[in-house]
Order: structure tokens, then sequence, then C-alpha cells
DNA sequence: GGAAATAATAAACAGTGTTTATTAAATTTG
DNA sequence: CAAATTTAATAAACACTGTTTATTATTTCC
């Protein structure tokens, strides 16, 4: 079955080019600024040919947030390799924050925005495996660093989740435009000193 | 000048029942999916109207969200009454958190939404009044703690950044969904827990 | 080559934010 | 008071948006 084998590898090109269309004009645009017609007339399809090849808009914004989730994980993994748990931990973060300001517009779809996780209910997936992978990365870490006698007294999942909201936070009040005004100082800077606020922390606890 | 005057205050009646319109659909419906039709007909004015009181939809989500700020301020105020500053720092995470959660359709709007930072924007103001004003609250205590000897070798500046930051995360993950699937428990104990952690990190630092 | 299946599209639908020209009402003036 | 002028409200349009449907090409199969 040649001919079958070949219609498929067609069918995901063509969803590839339109996922590639769809990233670019994000990264050039901003994803509030970019509508189907858009995607469509960048590859120079019709708009109507984009439902062909995902349900709706929101399905693009989830396979993107997709794509990102596959990114970061790669970058994380590569950290798993540090042998001391709370170095790891100290590079996880770092990894991270550089993560979603090299990436904003993808940190955005993948942490902020709605539309891929409104994508996720629609589909009544009550599951969110990206996330938890993820977070799984960091929970894992947490749990040897308590294995290994650090972070006394603390539960492991909720400091988890407490270590992964405070980066998330830095990166999502920049993302979203509310450093500003907050000091006169180069946003750089303040995001720095924040970082390594965060690391004296973890080595104080 | 009896006629003017008047003129005066029900311009601003009607700018105020466009607001409470709008902050009400939201509430009920979502920021998201509320339209300046939709304000229009529940006020019963055209849609046109909305436009001779605002000169856009983010100007009314910016006037909301500077709403949000007075109800926050206010009661972030209350608790300055705490005279020792440890327990101060704590009990405006916990106003801050309990704020957000309570109204979270506001707090998207505070500390999330493009729009009303978007509006400042345009009107070239470089400065966010409101959110430094709400930043004050928080390191000015912090810069207190460090005064009574506390958080040793910590900036100011950067910790309280870094505070926000954490709390800031927590609820901002919860409003935009992040938080199903990471973990089978209910939402709530995850949050209870998080919360907590976050109060015991203050005391080991 | 002709029938069936597939792929792509033009056009329409219902919605959005916003602007403009027009009408109705209130106020000021002669 | 009546006429002129200013103010307020709107209907209608414009240029978009996401999405669906009916139609037209194209390709595959027998």
């Amino acid at each position: 079955m040649g001919i079958t084998e070949r219609k498929v590898k067609e069918k995901q090109e063509l969803k590839a080019l339109i996922l590639a269309a769809a990233r670019s004009l994000f990264l050039e645009r901003g994803i509030g600024e970019t509508s189907i017609r858009n995607i469509a007339e960048r590859i120079e399809y019709s708009p109507a040919t984009i439902y062909l090849y995902f349900k709706d808009k929101d399905e693009i914004l989830h396979e993107l947030h997709s794509q990102g989730f596959r990114e970061l994980g790669s970058r994380l993994s590569v950290m798993m390799a540090v042998s001391d748990p709370v170095a790891r931990l100290k590079a996880l973060g770092r990894v991270y924050v550089d993560f979603a300001r090299q990436n904003s517009e993808m940190y955005d779809l993948m942490f902020i925005a709605r539309a891929p996780m409104q994508f996720l209910e629609k589909m009544e997936e009550e599951k969110w495996d990206e996330g938890r992978v993820a977070f799984e990365f960091l929970s894992a870490t947490v749990a040897e660093c308590i294995a290994a006698g650090r972070f006394a007294g603390h539960d492991p999942f909720s400091l988890s989740f407490m270590i992964w909201s405070c980066v998330h936070g830095m990166v999502a009040l920049e993302i979203r435009d509310r450093c500003k005004g907050i000091t006169c100082e180069n946003p750089e800077t303040v995001f720095r000193g924040a970082f390594e606020s965060f690391i004296k922390v973890l080595e104080e606890i």
C-alpha cells in the first residue's frame, strides 16, 4: 500500500507546515494578533483547509504547547545527569527560567494561555500529561533532596509546587508585563536578583 | 452652574453603570466571553454609546483592574496594623492569596491579562502605579524584617520580588488551570500545602 | 475510461471591536 | 416662547474574527 502510505506522509507534512507557520507568526506578532486566516495566507492555502487538519484553533495552540513541552523536557532531561540533587534542583530552576525568557511566546502557551487547556476540556481529557511529566522532573529531584537529608520537615509535593510557583511567578509577571514601574532598575537586574534570592533560599531551608 | 454639575454626575453614573455591567458579566461568563455588545445589551444602551464613555475595550478592562487594586489595597492596608513585620509579612501573603482565589476574574485582570497593560502602553504611561503601590506594601514590610535582623544577607528588593513571584505563581497556575493532572489530590489540599510550605520557608530563611 | 473517494476552496454565517453619519433631546440664546 | 446650537444616543457600516457548508477540482480505484 504505497499510496496510502504516501498520503499519510503528505497529511503529516501539511499539518507540520500549518504548525510551523502558526509558530513563526506567533513569534513575529504574538498569539493574540495571529488569526487562522493569517496562517492560511502564509502557507498559501484557504482558511477552510486548516480545518481539514485541525478541529479548531485551540487544537493548533494545544499542539504548539505540546511542542514546547518536548523542547523544555529535553532541556530538563539533560540536567537529570547532575548527580547531586540540590545542585540539580538549582540547575532545573535555571533551565526553566532561561527557557521561559528565551521562548516567552511558547512559555505563555504552555503555562499561561487559556486555549490549550480549553482544548483538553473539550476533549474531555481530565489529565494534563505534559504538565505532569514536567512537574515530575522537579518533584523527583525534591524528593531526592529530602532523602539526602535536606529540606527537613517539608512535604515533598507541597515544596515542589511552591518551588514551581516561585519560578513560574517570576517569568509570568515579566511575560505579562507586570514588572514595569515596579522599579527604576533594568529588568535584567531585577530578574538576576530575584533568581539569586531563590537560590539563596534553597540553600537556607 | 447646576446643570453642568448634574451633567458631570450623570456622565459618571453611566460610566459606573457600564463598569458594573462589565464586571458582573465577567464574573458570570468570564472576561474572554464578554463583548462590548453584551455589556451594552445588559444596560440597554447601544454598543456605540460605550465609546462615548470609554476610548476602547482595553480602557474598560484597565478601569476594572484599578477597581481591583483599590479593593486589594484596602485589604492589605488593614494588615499594616500588625506590628511584628514577620507576622505582617505572613498576613500579607495570606490576604493576597485569599483575594486572588476569591476574586479570580479580578485577579486575572490585575496580574495576568494583557489588556490593562496594553491600555497603559497606548496612553504612553511608562509607570504602573497600581502595581507599584501594591508592591510597596510588601517591600516595606520585607525591609522592616531585615531591619529587625531577619533574612540576613538578602537584598530587600530582590527578596520582595521573589516572595511576590511565589504567591503570584501559585494563584496564577491555579487560575489558568495548570494544577489539573499534577496530582490526584483535592486542589484545595494542594493549595493549603503549598502555602504552608511558603510560610515555613519564610520562617527558615 | 468512468465511478468513487479525496482534497481544496469559495462563500456564507454569526460573531467581534470600532467608526461615521444621522437622528433625537436638551440647553442656550435672541 | 421659539429658534439656534450644543449634546447624547443610535443605526448602520467596516473590517475583522472563528467556523461550517455546499461546490468544485483532483486523484485513486475498478
